[in-house]
DNA sequence: CGATTCTTTGAAAACAGTCAATCTGTGTGG
DNA sequence: CCACACAGATTGACTGTTTTCAAAGAATCG
């Protein structure tokens, strides 16, 4: 599984190969099976993490018990806390698999030296950053913007794969919704076409 | 006023004296008028640019005519369309100025010669990248998990500078709430204090 | 002071959330 | 292969929140 990791660096740079085996050195796979955390809140995230197989999520839980989804990761995507990583800071976050998944780590001290050390995977880390605000700062328009109904839509023609793949109701969630308002959306939406 | 784009990085960097007058050797200043438009929806963004005087905000206009405002950018902080930078594409947002401003511009070209001839200015960016994507992180959940009341509340303790420099309607208008609301939601919460 | 901009208020309508019940599909163990 | 359990989706009735539209009331500025 760590080709796709290779594959995804092959594409997006022009890191090497030795470089390559050089940032493979480093790489720790785990394997995350259905339902199991790869983070909990409170605890400390120390790597970079990046999806090679499965799908997983990022959320929060408030005083209600109503979860939060701030983010799915499938394949060739990132996932972890930044913030806790660049703070040392415990993690307000919960992460877990919705499938048998596979991650790749890698530490936060062997990435910044992967960093320094390979100009081209810095490159890369920062293009990857930089898109990671503009779709941030995509889905904060969509939130001041748009009704449920338009986000859904948005969601379903962003991310069509995604919305197969994942429960309804985390979906709903992802779009900061109900589980019952997106189904009567889902309802109307369909007697529209 | 360049000064003050100069001490930000003096204290969040270790750039030289030498390097900073490398970095405003190609540094153009701008002045935007109360309501003048630094980006207009449809141009193409081209520049870093950094506030060092007043207060701009970033926002679009639906096709009711509301506007929905995405960002504030006071002193000190950085401001334009890294969408538009980063693809060239027509941006989709606004810039205008809520106070008479200064802000720094450095051309696209400029700023990654910067960042590759100065590390300790590259260091800088990204992290300043880094925060700018947590802060935006912070705000999705903010969204999907907070009520307009505990939005505002969140935003009054974070911003306290902001709420008294900006019109309340666009505070609403940056919390996803209308005037009105805010407007209630205030009466209610000084009821309780 | 007059003009403009911003905020507040009221009443009605639209929208989304809550709670509880039912329905559907899937997979498991007997 | 069936019966059952379970998770997820849907529905209904009700409540609560937010928007809309229109009007009136502050506040600010030249």
């Amino acid at each position: 599984m760590i080709e796709v990791f290779k594959n995804y660096i092959r594409e997006r740079s022009s890191v090497s190969e030795d470089e390559l085996t050089q940032v493979e050195s480093v790489c720790q796979i785990k394997k995350v099976r259905r339902r199991q955390y790869l983070l909990q809140e409170g605890d400390v995230w120390k790597y970079n993490a990046f999806v090679t197989k499965g799908c997983l999520r990022t959320y929060t839980i408030d005083e209600k018990g109503n979860d939060h989804i701030i983010n799915f990761a499938v394949e060739n995507w990132w996932t972890g806390d930044r913030e806790s990583l660049a703070s040392g800071q415990p993690s307000m976050y919960n992460i877990d698999a919705l499938e048998d998944s596979e991650v790749v780590l890698i530490t936060k001290t062997n990435f910044d030296k992967l960093c320094e050390e390979i100009p081209a995977f810095n490159t890369m880390v920062n293009a990857i950053l930089q898109k990671s605000f503009i779709v941030a700062q995509n889905r904060i328009y969509t939130f001041i913007s748009l009704s449920a109904e338009e986000k859904y839509i948005k969601f379903l023609e962003k991310y069509p794969h995604l919305a197969k793949r994942v429960p309804q109701s985390m979906i709903a969630s992802y779009l900061g919704i109900t589980a019952e308002t997106l189904s009567r959306i889902r309802k109307q939406t369909a007697r529209k076409l």
